[in-house]
DNA sequence: TCACAGTGACTTTTT
DNA sequence: GTCACTGTGA
C-alpha cells in the first residue's frame, strides 16, 4: 500500500524519504521541502517499516523547530505522537536527569543560563570584574561547545592561557557544588557519561533505531559527539543541512561536521534537494545574487518552481523612525486588502532593532508578536520568582538563594549571607546536613543579630512550608528516579512520564496546579507589598508581570515534578512568544524577529531592515565571519515567499547618538536590475555601480555649513575627542555631511546640523 | 543595612 | 538613551 504521503513528493524527496541502510545527508537548500522530508520520513519508517515509534529520536536545534516538526509528522501519521522530537538541549536535559549519576549529578539540578555562568563566575573568581567574567564564562561555554573539561589540553584552541584553564577549573568546582547546571554541560555531560560508562553507552544505543537531525550545518563539536555516541552499529542516521544557512559559528557551530559527514561515517548516501518550492523567481535570483559571492562553499543554485512573482523592494528611508512607518504602512496597506498581519514578518539584525517597530505598531494599532525576546524573563520581578522556584527545587543553588533570601529587605546583609552560604557548605562535607543544604543552614546558624535571625527563620520556614505542600502532592512516588540500572527501556520510562501528566490533567480539574505554588509565593514573601509599592511610584506592571507567570505555570502540576518541568521549560524554552495589546488575535499578528531566529520559518511578506554597514553586517574583523553574516542574509532572503522588502536608513539612533550611517555591502552585491529601489538612493549605494566618478571631495560644496565645516579642519567630539575632517558630502536630503579621523584611530560621519551638543570646532 | 544619585558601559547573533 | 554598578549619607 502506498502512503498518499508519498505522491506528492518530487523524486529526491522521494528518494530521501524512502531510503535505508546507510547513513544519509541529505544537503536540502533553501525552501526544498526539508521539513516535509523529515516528517514524511518519521511517517514512513512507522507505517512502512515498522518501526516503533519510540525507537525514532529526531532532534532539532529550536523548540519552535521541534514544535513545528511533531506536529506535521502527526498530520502525517497519528503514532507519530510517540516518537522522540526534541531539541538537542532537551534531549540532554533529559537523559541527564535520568542517569546523571553517571555524571555526578542529581536529578534535582536546574540549568543556569548565561547571566547565572556570570554571577557564580564571580563568586568563585572575585578578583574578576564583571566585564572580565563575562568574557570567560563566554569561553567556558564555547569550550564545553567543543566538548572540552578545564584539564583537557586542547582548551587551547579556545585560550592558551594557563589562567584560562584555572579559572574554568574554579567555575566548575563551584558549579558543582550548587548541583546545577549551564548549557553547555546538557550536551557536554552526557557525552562524558556515556564515553566512560560503555554500558551506558550501549543501553541509550539500543533505545534508537533511526536518529535524525535537523539543520546539522549548524551542530557544534559537543553535538557531533553526542551523536556519536548516541548512533550504534544498528542505528540509521539521517542528517539534513545545507552549508549556505551555517550561522551559528559564533557558538562553536563547526561546519566540518557536515563537509566530513562521508569520511565520519562510511557509505554515507547523499541526496541533494534543490528545487525551492518556497520563494518567487525574483527573490532567488537576488539570494543567489548574494550567497554567490561566499567563498568557502559547496556551491549550488536553487531551481525557482514557483513562478516569476514581484520584484523585491530596496527601499531608503531617512531614519530609524521612518523606516518603521514605512513597514506600518507596508502593513495596514496590504491588511486593508485583505492580507491577514501574520503574512508579514519585520527581520533585523539585533533585538535592539525591534524597539522602533513595536513603538509604531502600538500606536497604529497594528498587532504583533515579538520572537525570542528574552524580556520577560529577565524582568527582576520574574527572576526572584523563577529564583524561589530554583531554590524550592534545589536547597544547594546558592545564586537562587542569594537574590531571594533578602528580598524584599529582611534585615539580612551580604555577610549574613556569606555566612550561611558558607556554614551550610561546611556542613554538607562533614554531612551534618544530608538533604536540605542552605535550607537546612537557615535553621541551624547562630550567631546572627536578632533581627537578621528573624528575617532568616522567616525565609526558611516560607520555603520549607511550600516545600512541603509540593512533597505533599507528590502522589506515589515514580520508579524513574531511583532508576540507576538498565532494566527500563525509553518505551517505558515514556510510558510512565506520560501518565504522570494524564494523572495530573485529571487533578488539574481542582484547580491543583503550579499557579498555586507562584501565587503563594508572591503573597507570603511579600513580593506583592514590595512590587506594588514600586508599580505605584514607578507606573511599571511588575504585578502584572508576576500574575502572568502564573499563568504560564498553570500547565505543571502543582509537585516536585512538576516544579522541575517548569523550570526546564523555562530554561529550555526562553522564546514563550511575548504578545502585546489584545490578546486574543494572537494568530493573526505581525512577527517581529531575528535574523537568527527565522531559521526554518517562512512568510509571505518579509521585511529585512536596517541594511546599514555596522548593523548588518556588523563591523566584521575577518573574511570568515562576513561570509557568516551573507549567509545569514541569504536566509533571510530566502524567508519569502511572495514578497521581499529591504530598507536601509541614513541615520540612525546608536547608543543614544544620532549616526549617518553607510549602505549595506551586501546590497551593492544584489543586481540593480533585481530590484525596485524606492527612495534617494545614497552616494554610498550608487557608489556600488558607478565606475570611478566619486565625488566626496568636498572641496567646492554648495552648503551652508561648508564654510564652518571645511575639510583638513580640526574638532572635538563629546564622546571621541579630537579629529580631523577628512571629508565632506552633501547627502540627498540637502545635508551636509563630514567624515572626521579620530586621535583614537576611530573614523565617524557625522551630520554637523544634529550634532550641535557634541560636536565642536577647535579654533587653531 | 538601605536608598538614592551619579557614573560609565553598552549592542551581536541562541540553546 | 538606558541600565547596572558604585559610593555616600542616613
Amino acid at each position: 500500500m502506498t502512503q498518499d504521503y508519498l505522491s506528492v513528493l518530487n523524486p529526491e524527496q522521494l528518494e530521501a524519504v524512502t531510503h535505508t541502510g546507510s547513513p544519509l545527508l541529505i544537503l536540502a537548500g533553501a525552501g526544498s521541502g526539508k521539513t516535509r522530508v523529515i516528517t514524511t520520513k518519521i511517517a514512513y519508517l512507522i507505517d512502512e517499516q515498522n518501526i516503533e515509534p519510540w525507537k525514532i529520536l529526531a532532534v532539532t536545534f529550536t523548540k519552535k523547530a521541534a514544535t513545528e516538526m511533531r506536529e506535521r509528522a502527526e498530520k502525517l501519521c497519528e503514532r507519530a505522537v510517540k516518537s522522540q522530537i526534541k531539541t538537542f538541549h532537551s534531549f540532554g536535559a533529559w537523559l541527564l536527569r535520568l542517569y546523571g549519576n553517571f555524571a555526578g549529578i542529581d536529578s534535582n539540578f536546574t540549568v543556569y543560563d548565561d547571566d547565572d555562568m556570570v554571577s557564580l563566575l564571580v563568586k568563585a573568581a572575585p578578583q574578576l570584574s564583571k566585564q572580565q567574567a563575562s568574557i570567560v564564562a563566554h569561553k567556558i561555554a564555547l569550550a564545553k561547545d567543543y566538548c572540552l573539561t578545564p584539564e583537557n589540553p586542547d582548551l587551547r584552541i579556545i585560550d592558551s592561557d594557563a589562567e584560562f584553564a584555572e579559572l574554568y577549573g574554579l567555575y566548575e568546582n563551584r558549579l558543582r557544588e550548587t548541583g546545577n547546571v549551564d548549557f553547555g554541560d546538557l550536551i557536554m555531560l552526557p557525552v562524558l557519561m556515556m564515553e566512560k560508562n560503555p554500558d551506558l553507552r550501549n543501553y541509550i544505543q539500543n533505545q534508537f533505531k533511526v536518529i535524525m537531525v535537523d539543520e546539522y550545518q549548524d551542530s557544534n563539536v559537543a553535538q557531533f559527539r553526542f551523536l556519536k555516541n548516541l548512533v550504534g552499529e544498528n542505528t540509521y542516521l539521517c542528517v539534513v543541512g545545507d552549508d549556505d544557512q551555517s550561522i551559528y559559528k559564533f557558538r562553536g557551530a563547526d561546519i566540518n561536521n557536515i563537509l566530513d559527514f562521508q569520511k565520519e561515517f562510511n557509505n554515507t548516501k547523499i541526496i541533494r534537494l534543490v528545487k525551492n518550492y518556497r520563494s518567487t523567481s525574483q527573490i532567488l535570483k537576488c539570494a543567489d545574487d548574494v550567497v554567490k559571492n561566499n567563498k568557502s562553499r559547496l556551491g549550488k543554485t536553487l531551481e525557482a518552481v514557483r513562478g516569476e512573482g514581484k520584484k523585491p523592494v530596496l527601499a531608503f528611508v531617512p531614519s530609524g523612525d521612518d523606516e518603521a512607518t514605512f513597514c506600518g504602512e507596508l502593513v495596514s496597506q496590504s491588511n486593508k486588502k485583505g492580507v491577514p498581519y501574520s503574512d508579514w514578518a519585520v527581520l533585523y539584525r539585533t533585538n535592539a532593532q525591534s524597539l522602533n517597530f513595536e513603538k509604531v505598531f502600538n500606536q497604529r494599532k497594528i498587532p504583533y508578536v515579538i520572537v525570542g525576546s528574552l524580556k520577560f524573563f529577565e524582568r527582576e520581578e520574574i527572576k526572584d520568582l523563577i529564583c524561589f522556584c530554583k531554590f524550592i527545587a534545589n536547597p544547594m543553588d546558592e545564586l537562587a538563594f542569594e537574590r531571594i533570601i533578602n528580598k524584599p529587605a529582611r534585615g539580612i546583609g551580604k555577610v549574613s549571607v556569606e555566612k550561611i552560604i558558607n556554614f551550610a557548605k561546611e556542613s554538607k562535607k562533614s554531612s551534618l546536613i544530608e538533604t536540605d543544604g542552605i535550607l537546612e543552614a537557615c535553621f541551624q546558624m547562630k550567631g546572627l543579630s536578632k533581627k537578621t535571625q528573624e528575617g532568616v527563620s522567616f525565609f526558611g520556614n516560607l520555603i520549607k512550608d511550600l516545600k512541603e505542600i509540593l512533597i505533599s502532592n507528590e502522589g506515589k512516588k515514580t520508579e524513574i528516579e531511583t532508576l540507576a540500572d538498565f532494566s527500563l527501556d525509553f518505551e517505558t520510562i515514556l510510558q510512565q512520564q506520560e501518565n504522570q501528566l494524564k494523572e495530573f490533567s485529571e487533578n488539574s480539574a481542582e484547580e491543583n496546579t503550579l499557579s498555586k505554588l507562584i501565587e503563594t509565593i508572591i503573597k507570603k514573601s511579600g513580593l506583592a507589598e514590595y512590587y506594588a509599592s514600586i508599580d505605584e511610584t514607578t507606573g511599571t506592571q511588575k504585578v502584572l508581570n508576576m500574575q502572568e507567570l502564573c499563568s504560564v505555570a498553570r500547565d505543571f502540576p502543582n509537585n516536585m515534578e512538576g516544579l522541575s518541568r517548569f523550570l526546564d521549560q523555562l530554561e529550555l524554552d526562553r522564546s514563550l512568544e511575548t504578545e502585546n495589546s489584545s490578546d486574543d488575535e494572537n494568530k493573526n499578528a505581525v512577527t517581529l524577529i531575528t535574523l537568527h531566529n527565522t531559521k526554518g520559518l517562512e512568510f509571505p511578506k518579509v521585511v529585512i531592515s536596517g541594511m546599514e554597514y555596522g548593523i548588518f553586517p556588523r563591523r566584521e574583523k575577518t573574511p570568515d565571519e562576513l561570509e557568516e553574516e551573507r549567509r545569514l542574509f541569504y536566509v533571510g532572503i530566502t524567508r519569502a515567499k511572495d514578497h521581499l522588502y529591504l530598507t536601509s536608513s541614513k541615520l540612525r539612533v546608536l547608543y543614544g547618538r544620532l549616526e549617518a550611517m553607510e549602505v549595506s555591502p551586501f546590497l551593492g552585491e544584489i543586481n540593480p536590475e533585481n530590484l525596485d529601489v524606492l527612495g534617494n538612493q545614497p552616494p554610498s549605494y550608487k557608489r556600488f555601480f558607478s565606475k570611478g566618478n566619486s565625488s566626496e571631495n568636498g572641496e567646492n560644496l554648495d552648503h551652508p555649513l561648508a564654510k564652518r565645516w571645511k575639510k583638513g579642519a580640526f574638532v572635538y567630539h563629546d564622546d571621541y575627542g579630537t579629529g580631523q575632517i577628512i571629508n565632506c558630502s552633501i547627502t540627498e536630503d540637502e545635508e551636509y555631511c563630514i567624515g572626521v579621523q579620530f586621535e583614537t584611530g576611530e573614523k565617524k560621519k557625522f551630520l554637523p546640523k544634529y550634532q550641535q551638543n557634541h560636536l565642536t570646532l577647535v579654533v587653531e
